[in-house]
DNA sequence: GACCTGATGACACCGAGTGTCGTCGCATAG
DNA sequence: CTATGCGACGACACTCGGTGTCATCAGGTC
């Protein structure tokens, strides 16, 4: 018998989403988290460098945006990569689990500290891409314009699939998001 | 001659900019700004809700944003009013202050507190600029992808515009992103 | 001259985050 | 079987950001 629960961690991570869930992100005290999941203040920062990293996980979408890009044949035309990279991504991390992230995105947008740091992780994404596309590359400014349009195309098609009630495919909202942004810029 | 002088808020923000410019902005405490302006952190916190905030001032940006889309014809296309402001932001408001500028976005990019407020801040204007369209009775998601749009076009020609060693003017880097924008979509 | 008001100081809190050291179970070498 | 080192954790102390509360004192008002 272990003198330490092995998953650590994991009962940290837990005890704070459900806390989190109950009282909100900015009313849950990390002495609250750890009370719960029976540790010590000083655990909890061993496990997580912050209290937002517990509720956004490691990121593996600018990881994955960053592997695509890198495996992508050479002529394919670079804003099909990352459109491929949506619609892949839509159907296999997004649409199974439409519930968990509505549910995430509204505890977003009610608390700044949760905003600051989704901003963040799409900046972190823009990033990879830019990365990503100058590594094949792409000139700096087109692989910038590339990356700025994609993840702003991203968000907003996510934002209209979470507040739709129909209950649409991100995938169409993707489309019609796409073909609203040409419109605009035409 | 008054007990206080009357300038604290002042003389708060120059002792904290100093600072900033000197050590970077982690690395310049509260403590450290109250001393130089000879007053009280709680003082301090009286007149700027945040250490950041001190360093964003106040958001005009927004505020001009919206009262623009007010004022402005009705027939007028809705991407061109906010292409007309950026073109005025861009010689009254950018221009003159390059300098000033470019120092500011260096600072923040080299710290990633400033870094997530920046973005909230872009945030407010896409948020100013959804608000005006819509109250405009432009279509929801048409306005979200209008804001979108020209949020993240002024955003990349500010950075191509802050890295350009030739001195471009901003107006040149508007265009050519939009050119860019619409040969990406294609 | 009494009274109100607004900005400030003084003081006490709390929570986030970090450095440091000691402890103890466990694996592994000898 | 013992020694040794490693890894995860607790214990403790500290700094800093941010907030609530109350006293103070100038200047203007009635």
């Amino acid at each position: 018998m272990a003198r330490w629960a092995p998953d650590t961690r994991e009962r940290l991570r837990t005890a704070a989403m459900e806390l989190f869930a109950e009282r909100g992100f900015d009313a849950t005290t990390v002495p609250d988290i750890v009370e719960r999941a029976g540790v010590t203040r000083r655990t909890f920062f061993r496990h997580f460098g912050d209290k937002r990293e517990v509720f956004f996980g490691d990121d593996e979408i600018p990881r994955l945006a960053a592997e695509m890009l890198a495996a992508a044949p050479a002529d394919l035309p670079p804003f099909a990569i990352a459109w491929a990279g949506f619609l892949s991504l839509s159907a296999d991390r997004f649409e199974p689990r439409r519930h968990e992230i509505v549910a995430a995105r509204e505890l977003i947008e009610s608390e700044p500290a949760l905003r600051e740091r989704d901003l963040q992780k799409q900046a972190d994404l823009r990033a990879a891409l830019v990365e990503g596309y100058r590594a094949r590359g792409v000139e700096p400014l087109q692989a910038r314009v590339l990356a700025g349009v994609a993840v702003e195309l991203l968000q907003m098609a996510l934002e209209q699939w979470a507040s739709d009630d129909t209950g649409a495919p991100l995938r169409d909202h993707l489309e019609r998001v796409r073909r609203e942004m040409s419109a605009v810029l035409s």
